[in-house]
RNA sequence: GGGGCUGUGGUGUAGCUUGGCUAUCAUCGAUGGUUAGGGACCAUCAGACCCCGGUUCAAAUCCGGGCAGCCCCA
């Protein structure tokens, strides 16, 4: 017994989840280390899951209107420091280029860490009239954050994968109006094909992207009880550009500074989502994202092996509109592959076996509850469709369940700590200084003001740390 | 930023305290055969002491440095 746990996961995730989630990014075949410290392999199954919220997240921007594009992976020094807060954000993370064969460069290039300096040197050539107004570009690319603190894959990697929206617009309303329609598709893509529930708010002034007016951000809880910030908008009002002097002439023939946003979406959320669905088991992947929804598994008896495999290729065939694999593998045992396919996480199981054609029915197993259905082989496909969307339903309200009943409400700061303390994610009132939130940080042991949540009671208590009047709830807690 | 723990075939490990002979066991992999409804079995084969330096007749083992992974604290 012990030495086929090996195979599978050794841990308990309630037990040890950062050893946990190593063995299930590993096993599973999501991901591997390199030599590279911090630089993750995206192995094909992870990679497709990207490529699917990839895909899920670019058909909806490009409906609002936005174009894609892509922009050089290196920024000249001079370039990366014209907007003074942007670069103070970025600098101590930023990795150099400071030669080319035996060369050494003129200027230090930045691989960049986000694409703010190089792509509106670019806009500032491009915009010079109100008509040349809204521009809405992206990028889908990789970005490089020199981080010191201990890597863990998906979630905290040097290198990581995103989309970065960069947007132009003549008018602030339109720039913030925007803000919102890029909310709504991350928060559908996440919570409709992740499953995963996230907080929605404002970030504090102390949090909010270097060089932004404001920032949006959904904040997600992970099973250690910390939290992780996931899709985010920034609304960069005029700022950017004045230091990259983008204008324009309006109606008016006035020049004008346009009004710009940022919004991106990262290789983090894989993270997020690995942690909160898996379980002893391995990982589960919610149906709307699993690389594979469904697995056949043939029971094969050499007497009976052919009929087997016949019945188990027409269910394939029926089953197109699934992503379906048949595992006809003869060197493994059927629950050698039953465990296999569990550890990878793949939401639907079939089985079928001589006993089933006999009887004219299949097996059918989810993934995430372990439930064994038995249907006749003419509901195969309804079954399959309903025990998909129930699972892929469940998942999410179990993660938004997850979320709230670990959220208190801390009246002083004496409440904040023990409910930090126990792994809870809390909502304080707050004065709306920076010193206090610098306390609060302070005196919990690193917990962070999350974000500020739109929607706001009519009064709020005493600010947990100062005691003056709060003016507004935020989200606190631990971070990764 | 500070402190601690760990590094042995692809993976998980024994050996390290007290230096010594062919580096333990399991799993994975390859080949052949028997099996098959929740991680089947037999046989054969293949595969490792993180890197650099030091101490020593002799280093996986002791010392120094580096790199990597993990944990705790700020």
């Amino acid at each position: 017994m012990a030495e086929e746990e090996k195979q599978g996961i050794t841990v308990k995730k309630d037990a040890d989840f950062s050893e946990w989630y190593t063995q299930v990014i590993t096993k599973s075949g999501l991901a591997d280390y390199t030599k590279v410290s911090g630089c993750i392999v995206f192995r094909p199954y992870s990679y497709a899951i990207w490529e699917k919220v990839k895909e899920e997240v670019d058909k909806r921007i490009k409906k609002l209107g936005v174009k894609n594009a892509y922009f050089p992976l290196f920024i000249p020094e001079s370039l990366l420091c014209k907007e003074a807060e942007h670069v103070e954000g970025f600098s101590p993370e930023v990795a150099w280029v400071i030669q080319g064969g035996d060369t050494k460069l003129n200027e230090k290039l930045a691989v960049r860490p986000t694409s703010e300096a190089i792509m509106y040197d670019s806009y500032s050539k491009w915009i010079r009239s109100w008509r040349d107004l809204p521009l809405r570009i992206n990028q889908w690319n990789n970005v490089v954050r020199w981080e010191f603190k201990h890597p863990v894959p998906f979630l905290r990697t040097r290198e990581f994968l995103w989309n970065e929206g960069h947007t132009v617009f003549a008018t602030k309303e339109e720039a913030e109006k925007e803000i919102f329609d890029i909310l709504n598709v991350y928060k559908e893509v996440v919570e409709d094909y992740m499953a995963l529930y996230g907080l929605l708010g404002k970030k504090s002034d102390r949090e909010r992207f270097a060089g932004a007016e404001y920032t949006y951000s959904f904040e997600y809880l992970m099973p250690s009880g910390k939290a992780v910030q996931g899709p985010d908008a920034h609304h960069d009002g005029q700022k950017f550009a004045k230091a990259y002097d983008i204008k324009f002439l309006n109606k008016d023939k006035k020049e004008e500074y346009a009004w710009q946003n940022t919004w991106a979406i990262t290789t983090r959320m894989l993270g997020v989502m690995f942690a909160v669905h898996g379980d002893d088991k391995g990982l589960v992947l919610p149906p709307k994202i699993a690389p594979t929804q469904v697995v056949i598994v043939p029971i094969l008896f050499d007497n009976t092996k052919d009929k087997v495999l016949r019945k188990s290729k027409e269910i394939m065939e029926e089953l197109e509109e699934f992503s379906v694999e048949l595992d006809q593998r003869e060197e493994y045992s059927p629950g050698w592959k039953f465990n296999e396919w569990e550890l990878k996480g793949v939401p639907v199981r079939i089985e079928l076996g001589p006993k089933d054609l006999d009887k004219d029915q299949a097996v059918i197993v989810r993934r995430d509850t372990g439930e064994k259905t038995v249907t006749p082989l003419k509901n195969v496909k309804k079954t399959v469709k309903e025990t998909l969307d129930k699972m892929q339903d469940s998942l999410f309200k179990k993660s938004k369940s997850f979320v709230e009943d670990n959220l208190e409400e801390a009246a002083n700061i004496d409440e904040l700590k023990k409910f930090l303390d126990n792994k809870k994610l809390c909502l304080a009132p707050w004065c709306d200084s920076g010193e206090c939130e610098d306390w609060i940080k302070d005196q919990t042991g690193g917990a962070k003001i999350l974000n500020i949540p739109l929607e706001q009671p009519k009064s709020h208590g005493k600010c947990v740390w100062c005691g003056k009047e709060g003016k507004r709830l935020v989200y606190i807690g631990k971070t990764y």
